[in-house]
DNA sequence: GTCTATAATGAGATAGAC
DNA sequence: GTCTATCTCATTATAGAC
């Protein structure tokens, strides 16, 4: 394990620990669990990190980047109109909430985790920040795609989108009843659906 | 310390914890900290309870019976229509959350904690059922009261209601704008005040 | 029955050999 | 620079005095 600078450890070290708290959970992540993740020896971990704590702040900066959660490029290009669009980019969420439901709740642990401790208590701001600008992205790039107008400002209407995207991801992943899940996605596209120019009708 | 039978104590250890839990993190309700709660000796502790983790369990019991979350009674019953009570009552959540955002913290690291732990898996089924179970009375309970009907099944309305609940409480303990809240409060009405018999318009 | 005192374990962090 | 071996501390859990 010679040769390797020390920013580029402590960058493998926050993958590495990203991948434990994903398949293990937050409180999994010791700092032998992580080593071993990155195939290190332990005494590396301090080398290049000063403490835990920091590694994780790395951890949650990666999530902030987007290396984290899943993301949705844009609002599905087959779709007929905009209506089936949304409900198609909801289901694809869902979809790869489904298919990696460690992942959503490693998000949900590291949000919580930096809520709790001071120093990296502004990280979930910026953490959401970010999905709620990837949100504003598509949605307008959506209305764009389709010659269609919000009937309101796209900033307000992609918070309800993150909303919504929390609220099916918790749902799902306490009962996994992928039946309520699926009405709840047709209940989610009506709440967007709701706020084009001209009221957009079932 | 003395005369109290093992299953009050343990009760009060389980409500002891939850306060632990609740004001500083899950992480900090070590079996110390819970028998300082408590105001007990550590020994207490495995007299009453098998293990920390079977305690986690009774805490969880206590959430998916009510005693955690915050809980509404009903739509305000002063409002003078039901679009108004709709509103009143997110309101009126998002009030509680904000008096004690750290409560409603506490629900999401027991659920991640459930979820991430084979011998309480289930118990987040239970507890979103409580949680849909209660938005279905509260909303059967308004349409009534107001000579309203819901156009689709209660259930299913009560999931969504539910999620936005819970995405309205992320969005606000990552970023506590109030402002963009108050407007997400709207959003979340206009959603559930589309299901109603004549189709409400705002 | 209750609690003091003490294992036994696993954690984060470091000293010092190479 | 790198890693083996170790330190120190906090944790869960228990033994044994009262």
């Amino acid at each position: 394990m010679s040769r390797i600078p020390a920013t580029e450890r402590r960058s493998a070290l926050a993958h590495a620990a990203l991948a434990v708290i994903v398949r293990d959970g937050l409180a999994a992540a010791t700092t032998r669990a992580i080593v071993a993740e990155a195939g290190m020896p332990l005494a590396s971990f301090h080398y290049a990190v000063p403490s835990r704590e920091e590694l994780l702040s790395d951890v949650i900066e990666l999530v902030v980047a987007g290396e984290g959660s899943v993301t949705l490029g844009s609002l599905d290009v087959d779709a007929p109109d905009l209506r089936s669009a949304v409900r198609a980019t909801f289901a694809a969420y869902l979809d790869l909430v489904r298919a990696d439901p460690a992942r959503e709740q490693a998000m949900f642990e590291l949000t919580q985790h930096a809520l709790r401790t001071p120093a990296l208590a502004n990280l979930p701001r910026r953490q959401y920040d970010s999905y709620h600008v990837l949100a504003a992205r598509v949605l307008a790039a959506g209305a764009g795609r389709y010659a269609t107008e919000w009937n309101l400002p796209v900033d307000d209407l992609a918070r309800l989108v993150i909303a919504l995207t929390d609220g099916i991801t918790l749902s799902w992943l306490a009962d996994r009843d992928d039946a309520a899940a699926e009405r709840l996605l047709d209940l989610a596209t009506d709440a967007v659906m709701a706020h084009t120019l001209n009221g957009a009708p079932a």
